[in-house]
DNA sequence: TGCATCATGAGCGATTTTTATCATAATTCA
DNA sequence: TGAATTATGATAAAAATCGCTCATGATGCA
């Protein structure tokens, strides 16, 4: 049996790479390219690798890890996008040149400090994925935070060193708003959220409007500290009242309406 | 500027997934699949990711290095990566499991800080890029310097906030190093370096040969200051001559030695 | 030996992807 | 504002792959 010789030989070799064609595994292990591909079917049906258009893709450990247990930032980004972009882009009008803003972690901010990437701004955050972006592509002023990074929500933060970063306005998400204010799943950013909220004049939340219906663990803000929501036009009467009822200013962002 | 958006996003999927389709993006993007194979095209270029026929796939972490990251650092890429790759090499042997260490910016740390990454440390790095590639692709304990991004050196600096970070090695390069100590060009790296050093117990300077005949403005460290120097064997016998007497420990890295 | 089983390779049409080109918004810049 | 640049979508031709079938040769077993 140097069949089995032969998908064990291609599983190894996906140890080092995680894809291998048909062609290369063909002219590597010397043999057919129907033989390569009934190894590949074999090893599909086995359910060691995975069999893709044009070879056989290893499933990274990683990735039945991360299906296992959902990674909020990387969901997030795949729903709402076009909601998302169009709340970004309306937040991004209400940041004037030379302003100093501080943007929190989290898929919409992201979106948001793509947008101020090559405006004359000086820009704060946690972000770890947007510090990073903004080192490669943008050519505003950047200023990191310190501290720890913390792999999930990919946020670094001290509990030593508090910012000193102070600014006029400060942008950030929510995992979701009840009636009492914001709520975050993970502790540590409500202790970030809080530090950075006393560094600005003016707390304004980018939310899609899915977020009203999404209860978490730990309140971060009241209502009463915000000063402005930006949502999509799919937001219920109810929570536009508990908004209103709280005084927060509603902003609607519409996906075509930009422009 | 939104198809940057759409990279990351490529990119961030293939943290989950070894291989994604160019149908599956093209669904999950909302856009052609021209746009779609434009992206990838990009990043493969950009060498993030690897083409492959039907879509594309993400790449193991050690060829990432090379391709990816080297980019921020052009003028130095091309001259002496075997070396600066040794060099980086038998400086990760220098640290124990539950080290903390301090890397700084530069090309040849940056190789170290991507041996580190998946190994049981407490890491500290000024250096963004640094900074984004272990938040990407690492697993040891990370924590960033707080501050201003200087994008020049690409490096986090802020003047008020000095690390609370202490180490038990500070490994850093040089732009040039001579009979009084560690050159470099850029002030703000003077006083980077000087902070940190203040934060360790050794001094490790990486340093391929061709530094000892390069000569820059500012002296960030004599060499008194300095444990040891690893550095490749083509260490001319007068710059070994000036290390000993300085009382520098000197380590040879061999191109082929080990990997 | 005779027969069945299996692995393999080759050929072929169908399907899919890729590349290249063009046209159309959107954006930037002077 | 108008032109240049860029991003995007559509199309068609070319290339590659896939699944299928069939023939060959090897192996195993009664």
């Amino acid at each position: 049996m140097s069949d089995l010789v032969r998908q064990r030989q291609i599983v190894e070799l996906l140890r080092d790479r995680p894809f291998a064609s048909v062609r290369e595994l063909q002219e590597r292990l010397g043999v057919s390219a129907a033989t390569v591909r009934r190894d590949i079917d074999k090893i599909d049906e086995q359910g060691t690798a995975r069999k893709v258009y044009g070879g056989v893709s290893a499933l990274d450990g990683a990735s039945s890890v991360s299906t296992a247990y959902a990674r909020p930032y990387d969901e997030n980004r795949d729903l709402a996008v076009e909601a998302k972009r169009a709340i970004a882009e309306l937040a991004a009008t209400m940041v004037q040149d030379g302003d100093a803003v501080i943007v929190n972690g989290g898929s919409t901010c992201f979106h948001l400090g793509v947008k101020l990437a090559d405006r004359n701004v000086r820009l704060f955050t946690n972000s770890m994925p947007l510090a990073a972006f903004l080192s490669d592509h943008g050519k505003c002023s950047l200023t990191v935070a310190g501290g720890e990074l913390h792999r999930e929500p990919r946020v670094i933060y001290s509990p030593q060193n508090v910012p000193q970063f102070y600014a006029s306005k400060f942008f950030l998400g929510a995992q979701g708003i009840g009636p009492d204010g914001l709520l975050e799943s993970h502790p540590l950013m409500v202790r970030s959220i809080v530090e950075l909220s006393q560094n600005s004049d003016q707390i304004i939340v980018l939310a899609d409007s899915r977020k009203f219906s999404i209860h978490a663990r730990n309140l971060s803000l009241p209502l009463s500290r915000v000063g402005s929501v930006i949502t999509d036009d799919g937001l219920s009467d109810q929570a536009a009242r508990m908004l209103e009822n709280a005084g927060v200013a509603i902003h609607i962002a519409r996906a075509g309406g930009l422009q």
